[in-house]
DNA sequence: GCTATTATCGCAATTCATTCGCAATAAGGA
DNA sequence: TCCTTATTGCGAATGAATTGCGATAATAGC
C-alpha cells in the first residue's frame, strides 16, 4: 500500500501543481495526529517542529487533502470545520455527546445497503456518507 | 398536535423567558420556509413582510428554536450553517450532489437500528442521528 | 390598570475563521 | 543555468456570528 506521501505526490503531479515542501509538512503532521484536528492544531503542530510554514499555506493546502482523499470533513463545532484523515483507515461514523463532547468513532456496514438503495432510487452515483449519532455519553446521562 | 407556535410559547414559558413578537415572527418565518435555510434567508424573509427585525436578535433566536426541538442544524456550507423545521416532520436523510449541490431528502428506518445497537454497545442515550450520502447526481454524473 | 424591574431589542462595534492581494521566492521545464 | 509562473508569507479584507450598551417593552406585584 502507497504511503500518504507518495499518494499526495501522485496527485500533485496529475493535477500539474508543485511538489513544495510546505505542503508535503501539512500532509505528515495531518497523518501524525490520529485523532480529528482543525486548522490551529496543525498550525501549532509545525510551528512547535520549528517548521515556519504560515496558516494561509494550511489553509490552502486542506482542499488538495480533501480532493485526493486524504482527508474529510469531520464536523463542524466551535465555529469552525474539524478534519480526520481517512487514507489507509477503514470508513468509521461518528457516535457523539451532546453535552461533554466526547466522541466515539463505530463502524456499521448496514449503511452501506442504505447507500445502495438510496443511489438507485435516486440515480445518484453514490461516493460515501457521513453518519454522525448523537445522544447523552454514560457520564452525562446520569444528569438527566 | 400542537402547532410550532404552541410549542414554542410553552418552551419560552417553561425557561422563565419572554415572549416576544420578534422571536414569534422568527418561528412563523421558519416554518413558511419549506426548504433548509439560513439566517441571511430568513432576514430577507422578514424584511420584505416589512418586519423591522434586525439579525442579531435571529441569531439570539436560533439557539431557542433548536433547543426547543423545532429546528435542527442541517449542513455546513458556503461558510455559515444551514437549518430545516423539523417539527411535524418525520426524521429524513440527506442526499447530496457534489458537483451541483442538489439535496434530495429520504427516509430510511433501518438507522433506527443502527441507533439502538450503537447506543447499546457504547452506553449512550442516544437522541438522534444525521445521515448525509453523497455523490454524483443523475445528470452530473453523466460527465465522470 | 399602573409602576417597577429587568429581559430583550436594535445598532454598532467586536471577534474569529477563512480568504485574498501582492511582492518575494522557488519549483520545474527549456 | 535561466526563465516562467505557481506558491509562499504577510497583512489586510471579508463575512458569519457574538457582544456591549442604551433604549424599549414584557411581566410581576401592587
Amino acid at each position: 500500500m502507497k504511503s500518504e506521501i507518495e499518494v499526495f505526490r501522485e496527485f500533485i503531479l496529475n493535477k500539474g501543481l508543485r511538489k513544495t515542501p510546505e505542503r508535503e509538512q501539512v500532509v505528515r503532521a495531518v497523518f501524525a495526529i490520529h485523532d480529528h484536528f482543525d486548522v490551529d492544531e496543525l498550525y501549532v503542530l509545525l510551528r512547535g517542529q520549528n517548521e515556519k510554514i504560515s496558516k494561509a499555506t494550511i489553509y490552502r493546502t486542506i482542499p488538495l487533502l480533501l480532493e485526493s482523499g486524504l482527508i474529510q470533513e469531520a464536523y463542524f463545532e466551535d465555529g469552525h470545520l474539524h478534519y480526520e484523515h481517512i487514507y489507509g483507515h477503514e470508513h468509521h461514523c461518528h457516535l457523539r455527546c451532546l453535552d461533554c463532547g466526547k466522541v466515539v468513532e463505530f463502524t456499521e456496514e448496514i449503511v452501506k445497503d442504505v447507500e445502495k438503495k438510496v443511489g438507485e432510487i435516486y440515480d445518484f452515483l453514490v461516493t460515501g456518507h457521513k453518519l454522525e449519532v448523537y445522544g447523552h455519553c454514560g457520564k452525562c446521562k446520569v444528569h438527566k
